[in-house]
DNA sequence: GCTGATTGTCTTTTT
DNA sequence: GACAATCAGC
C-alpha cells in the first residue's frame, strides 16, 4: 500500500484510540482510507461498524470515492458523512424522544433569515441596527453554548440592546419549534440531547460503530466533541486526525485545545506525520517560516524530499486593475505551457474578491469555476421550485399543523406575481393564526380575500391540490417540470430573459431525474430530505476550469499551481478579524495563510495591489505575511529592473478544443449494436421502453406511464437493447 | 393595494 | 455590486 513507517503505524493501530497529528500534505486522507480498508480486509471488521466523519460534504464524497476504489467489491456500506448529515440521520430515527416528528424540516440560512424578518416586523426592529448576519451569529452562539432564550434575557437585564437580541432569539426558537424545524445548529444540539437523555438510544448507536474516524479534528467544537464522546462506547476505537496549525474555524467555535488534550482525555496513542509529499521545499520552507511567527503553537517542522521547482513569485500591482490582469495573463501563460486549467487554483480571503478576477479571466477567455458564494441550492429559483415541491408533500401523521408550510407559501404565493402583496399576506397570516392552522390550509378557506386576489388564490390552490393527487402517479422530475409550467413560473423567467435561471431549473429537473433513476421507489419526501443538507450540487461536468475559491473552501484540496490573491493588510490578514480577536485573530489569519500556501504542489504565486482601500480607509500595503517569507524563497517581480509580464493573449482555441472533447465524449462503443428508432430497450430503473427517435447520441424513449418520455444517452450503462 | 424604480447600506470565513 | 427599505405611480 506504499505507506511510510509512521503512516503504517497510524493505519495498523486498531486496539486503542489514536491521535494522528498530520501536517499539511502528509497523506492523512490516504492514511484514513487505508485504515478503513485495512480494518475491513485484514481485520475482517464489518463495514457497517465503521464510521468516518468529515468536515464538508465534498470531503465525504472524496473519501467515499477513495474507499470504493480500494475496495471495489464493497458498495459504500461504510458510513462516511459530515457530522451534520450524521446527526440528521440519527434524528430521523430517534428524534421522537424529544417530541418531534421524524419528518422534521431543516432550515437553511435563508429560511432562518426569513424567520428573523418576521420577528423584526413584529417587534419593529430596524435591520440597520441589527443586521441579520450579526443576529444569526448571536443566536447561533447562544444555542451552541446551551444558553436558553430565558437565560439570555436574564443576562441582558441591564443592557437594552442585548435585551432586544435575546427577545428575537426567543421568538426565533418559538417559531422553529412551532414549525418542527431545525436549523444547522439544532441538528447537532438535538442529536446531543437525544444521546444524552436516552441511555438505550445511546447504547444502540454505540453498538453500531466499533471504529470511528474524525477528520479535521482541529476544527471540532465542544458540542461536536461531546457528541463524538457519546458515540464512543466501551468497545469503540476512536481515531482522530488533524493539524493544529490548520485551525481556521475558531470563529465558529472550533477549539484547538480539544485535539491538544485528546491524548489525555482518551489515553490515546499519538502518531505524528511530518513528511510532506505535496509541495516543493521552497513552498514548504516559506510556509514553515510564516507559521513559526505564531506564539501559541506547538513546534512542528514539516520536511519534504520533493524536487524544487523555483521560487515563489510575488507581484505587487501598482494599481487596482493590474492585479487581476496579471493573474489572468499568468494563467494563460501556464495553460500555453500545457498546464491543465483544473490544476490551477486562485485563492482569496473573501468571496467578494472573486468579482474583479472574473472580469479579467473572462477577457482572457479562460474557463473558470467559482466555488462558494451563492451555491446551487441557495439560488432563488431553486428554492422557489423546491418550495413548490414541498407543498405537494402528503399530510404527515406525526405533525398535524405543518406550520413549516408557511415558509413555502411565503416564497411562492406571489412568485410569479399573482397580485398578492403585503396586505393580502397580513390577512392570510391573521386568519391562519386565529384558526391555529398553517397558511396553506388557510388558503383553502373562503372569505379571506375578495376580487382579484380571491380568484388568483383559488387558481393557485387548485393547481397545488391537483398536483398533490398526482405525486404518486408521475415521476418526480416530470411532476416538477409540469407544475412549474402550469403555475407560470417558467413563463415568468422567460419574460424576464432569465436564461441562467431557466438553465438552473433545467439542471434541477435533471438532478431529480437522476435521483429517480437511482431510487426508482424513492418518494418526494425522501428526495427533499436527502438534499436538505446539500448546499451545492454534485458537479457532474468535470470540465477543465481554473478553480476559484476562498481559502476556507480550499481546505483539504491541492493544486499544482496556486495563486493567492490580494495579499494586502486589512484584507488578508483581515482587519475585522484582528479587531475582534486581537492577537488570537492575527494568529488565525496566519494559519489561514499557512493553509493557503501549502495547497500548492509545484508553484505558488502571491499578489497584492496598491491603491486606496475602503477597509483600511487609506493606502493599501502588502500583507505582513509576505514580509514573513524569507527573501531567499521569493522572486519579487517589482524589485527587478524589468518585470517580464506575460502578454494577455486570448486563447479561444483552447476553449474550442475543450468543448469539442466534451461533446465527443458520448460516442463510446457498446456491445449489441447501436440503438435506433423503433428498437425495444430495457432500462435498469424505468423498465421496458420503445425508442421514438435518436439524435446523435441522445435517444428519446417512451417508457411506461409512470416514467413517461425520457431523453437518455444511447450508451448509458443502465440502458440495454432488447 | 400592488408594482416597479430609486436610494442607501454594508461586504469574512461555512454546515 | 447585492439587497432591502422607501417612495411614487398605476
Amino acid at each position: 500500500m506504499n505507506l511510510n513507517a509512521k503512516q503504517y503505524e497510524a493505519m495498523t493501530t486498531i486496539d486503542q484510540h489514536v491521535r494522528i497529528i498530520a501536517g499539511a500534505g502528509s497523506g492523512k486522507t490516504r492514511v484514513v482510507t487505508s485504515r478503513i480498508a485495512y480494518l475491513i480486509e485484514q481485520c475482517h471488521v464489518s463495514p457497517h461498524h465503521i464510521l468516518a466523519i468529515t468536515f464538508t460534504n465534498k470531503a465525504a464524497r472524496e473519501m467515499k470515492e477513495r474507499v470504493e476504489k480500494m475496495l471495489p467489491h464493497l458498495d459504500s456500506s461504510v458510513k462516511i458523512s459530515t457530522i451534520h448529515s450524521f446527526c440528521m440521520r440519527l434524528l430521523r430515527e430517534d428524534i421522537y424522544v424529544l417530541g418531534y416528528p421524524r419528518n422534521f424540516t431543516v432550515l437553511d440560512s435563508d429560511d432562518a433569515r426569513s424567520v428573523l424578518k418576521d420577528a423584526y416586523k413584529l417587534m419593529q426592529i430596524d435591520v440597520k441596527a441589527y443586521s441579520y448576519a450579526s443576529m444569526l451569529a448571536y443566536i447561533s452562539g447562544n444555542k451552541t453554548a446551551f444558553v436558553s432564550p430565558s437565560t439570555a434575557l436574564n443576562m441582558a437585564k441591564f443592557d437594552e440592546k442585548e435585551q432586544i437580541r435575546a427577545k428575537v432569539y426567543e421568538y426565533y426558537q418559538k417559531r422553529l419549534k412551532e414549525m418542527y424545524a431545525l436549523d444547522f445548529d439544532d441538528l447537532l444540539i438535538f442529536a446531543h440531547d437525544v444521546l444524552q437523555q436516552d441511555e438505550s438510544i445511546r447504547f444502540k448507536w454505540q453498538r453500531r460503530f466499533r471504529y470511528i474516524h474524525v477528520d479535521e479534528f482541529q476544527d471540532v467544537d465542544v458540542l461536536q466533541y461531546n457528541i463524538i464522546k457519546m458515540l464512543c462506547g466501551e468497545h469503540t476505537c476512536l481515531c482522530v486526525v488533524g493539524d493544529p496549525d490548520q485551525t481556521i474555524y475558531t470563529w465558529r467555535g472550533a477549539d484547538v485545545s480539544i485535539i491538544l488534550r485528546f491524548d489525555r482525555d482518551f489515553q490515546a496513542k499519538t502518531v505524528v506525520l511530518n513528511e510532506n509529499y505535496r509541495s516543493t521545499p521552497t513552498i514548504l520552507n516559506a510556509a514553515n517560516a510564516v507559521i513559526s511567527n505564531n506564539r501559541n503553537r506547538i513546534e512542528k517542522e514539516l520536511y519534504t524530499s520533493n524536487p524544487d521547482e523555483g521560487k515563489i513569485v510575488y507581484y505587487n500591482a501598482s494599481d487596482e486593475q493590474l492585479q487581476p490582469t496579471w493573474v489572468a495573463a499568468k494563467v494563460a501563460a501556464l495553460h500555453h505551457d500545457k498546464v491543465a486549467y483544473n490544476q490551477i487554483a486562485i485563492l482569496y480571503r473573501s468571496n467578494y474578491l472573486s468579482r474583479s478576477l472574473e472580469h479579467a479571466l473572462h477577457e482572457h477567455r479562460i474557463p473558470y469555476r467559482i466555488y462558494g458564494g451563492l451555491r446551487f441550492y441557495e439560488r432563488m429559483e431553486i428554492k422557489d421550485a423546491l418550495s413548490y415541491l414541498r407543498l405537494l408533500l402528503p399530510k404527515s401523521d406525526e405533525d398535524q399543523h405543518e406550520k413549516w408550510k408557511d415558509l413555502a407559501i411565503k416564497r411562492v404565493i406571489n412568485t410569479p406575481k399573482r397580485g398578492i402583496g403585503a396586505k393580502s399576506m397580513e390577512k392570510l397570516e391573521a386568519f391562519a393564526q386565529a384558526n391555529d392552522m398553517n397558511m396553506f390550509d388557510a388558503l383553502l378557506h373562503d372569505g379571506i380575500f375578495s376580487g382579484k386576489a380571491k380568484s388568483e388564490v383559488n387558481r393557485f390552490s387548485r393547481i397545488i391540490q391537483a398536483y398533490q393527487q398526482k405525486v404518486d402517479q408521475i415521476a418526480l422530475d416530470h411532476l416538477l417540470e409540469s407544475l412549474l409550467e402550469e403555475v407560470g413560473y417558467i413563463a415568468m423567467l422567460q419574460a424576464d430573459k432569465e436564461i441562467e435561471r431557466i438553465e438552473n431549473i433545467k439542471e434541477l429537473i435533471e438532478d431529480i431525474a437522476h435521483y429517480v433513476e437511482e431510487h426508482p421507489d424513492g418518494t418526494l419526501e425522501e428526495y427533499l430530505q436527502e438534499i436538505s443538507l446539500y448546499t451545492d450540487r454534485e458537479e457532474i461536468d468535470s470540465a477543465d476550469c481554473v478553480q476559484l475559491m476562498t481559502i476556507h473552501a480550499a481546505k483539504g484540496l491541492e493544486f499544482d499551481h496556486v495563486f493567492v490573491y490580494e495579499l494586502c493588510d486589512g484584507v488578508f490578514p483581515s482587519k475585522r478579524s484582528m479587531e475582534e480577536s486581537g492577537k488570537a485573530g492575527l494568529e488565525e489569519e496566519r494559519r489561514l495563510a499557512y493553509v493557503a500556501f501549502t495547497r500548492a504542489r509545484k508553484k505558488l504565486y502571491l499578489s497584492s495591489s496598491s491603491g486606496y482601500s475602503f477597509v483600511m480607509d487609506g493606502a493599501k500595503l502588502p500583507s505582513r505575511f509576505i514580509r514573513e517569507i524569507p527573501q531567499e524563497y521569493l522572486q519579487d517581480l517589482m524589485k527587478k529592473p524589468k518585470p517580464t509580464m506575460a502578454r494577455p493573449t486570448p486563447t479561444p482555441r483552447s476553449q474550442m478544443t475543450q468543448q469539442a472533447t466534451a461533446s465527443s465524449e458520448g460516442t463510446g462503443r457498446r456491445s449489441g449494436g447501436k440503438i435506433k428508432k423503433g428498437d425495444k430497450v430495457v432500462h435498469a430503473s424505468f423498465g421496458e421502453g420503445v425508442v421514438v427517435r435518436v439524435d446523435q447520441n441522445i435517444a428519446t424513449i417512451a417508457f411506461s406511464a409512470k416514467y413517461g418520455i425520457r431523453k437518455l444517452m444511447v450508451n448509458h450503462p443502465s440502458l440495454q437493447k432488447k
